[in-house]
DNA sequence: TCTCCATATGCCACTTGTTGCATATACTAG
DNA sequence: CTAGTATATGCAACAAGTGGCATATGGAGA
């Protein structure tokens, strides 16, 4: 089976979710929404595929959970065996996959007929770029005031690092939409 | 066919280079190793297979080109028809697709035994960050002195902006790789 | 001479990710 | 009362991306 970092990755995602707490697909389904939404996605299907398949290999067990009449809920938990893969993909060393940026693959297009729409994307995007912006500081300030950020344990440490990346990778990004605006603009006057 | 921003993302990237330039597969290959790399990337057999789609789809043509014993070269260009699919495309707005960062799915692992693995590969990704800065920031001053940029035609502009959105993304990542190594190495001491 | 690398294209098997669809229950807002 | 949303799981078809392999030539260095 092929198995580097690109590869697999979703695997992984999920025995980390795991690894740190018990959860049925759906509840893993909405973490990814959610708590790690900014740093992973996955469909629900991709979740649930991929929950059944580290089931048939034994990384993970499912106890299901009686709901009366209703299909049973499934609550996955990490195994010994799980926990070793895991272990093992953490020591070794990251290979970043390159990025794959759309918005730089529409930019090549720009030309003198469609400088106003170039320059409205732009716009747009550094608006959608802002009110995520303050999501993220809403949260950074809900839980990770300043007097927290020395003691933090380690688990916690994580995630308050990760919430950081999305910070700091937004802020560059929204620095950029305004040079790359400007920069537009200007050479279409 | 579905066809919203983040599928069929190969083919309009195809499209775009092939609207600048007439170019063989193999040409197509290279300039996606280098002159577009730092913001997409997509390996031969990707290429090869969605050149023959388009072909089949009449977006692109090709003329082979003689190599005396050897199999012909395909010479690639876009038809009118891949120009019209091209310019819908960039005219519909862009969906960004989120980030996925493996670093951050390694470092939720982030325990009291391995925090000095975490510290290492930080630093590790950190010098090698640094090495790719260099590359960039040698590119920037090769090719667009300060006196250039005002005077930038649109389609160089274009080229222009996607080498500042891989040097600002790459300024804020190193300044995040720092705040996360310190922060983890404190918490460890 | 032999091996490695660049040129130039392609097949096949597999994994990953997307979309549409399906099933069922229960609550809530209009 | 009805439509929409949330809970909770899943199948099937397809598109995108990876990895191994294959072919064939020509040049450069050990």
């Amino acid at each position: 089976m092929v198995c580097n970092n690109v590869h697999m990755a979703l695997k992984y995602v999920l025995l980390t979710l795991l690894s740190r707490e018990k959860q049925t697909g759906y509840e893993i389904v909405k973490t990814l929404e959610s708590a790690v939404g900014y740093f992973w996605n996955a469909s629900h299907q991709q979740v649930y595929r991929e929950l059944a398949k580290l089931s048939d290999s034994g990384e993970v067990k499912f106890a299901p959970i009686k709901q009366g009449d209703k299909p049973d809920k499934k609550l996955y938990r990490i195994t010994a065996s799980g926990k070793r893969s895991l272990r093992d993909w953490v020591n070794e060393p990251v290979v970043q996959s390159p990025a794959k940026d759309l918005l730089l693959v529409k930019l090549l297009n720009l030309n003198k007929n469609n400088t106003h729409i170039m320059v409205a994307e732009l716009q747009r995007m550094l608006e959608m770029s802002a009110e995520r912006m303050q999501v993220y500081d809403e949260i950074q300030r809900m839980h990770y005031p300043p007097a927290r950020i020395a003691g933090l344990p380690l688990e916690e440490l994580a995630l308050y690092l990760a919430l950081r990346k999305g910070i700091t990778s937004l802020e560059s990004h929204i620095a950029w939409l305004q040079e790359a605006r400007n920069a537009i603009a200007k050479a279409d006057a």
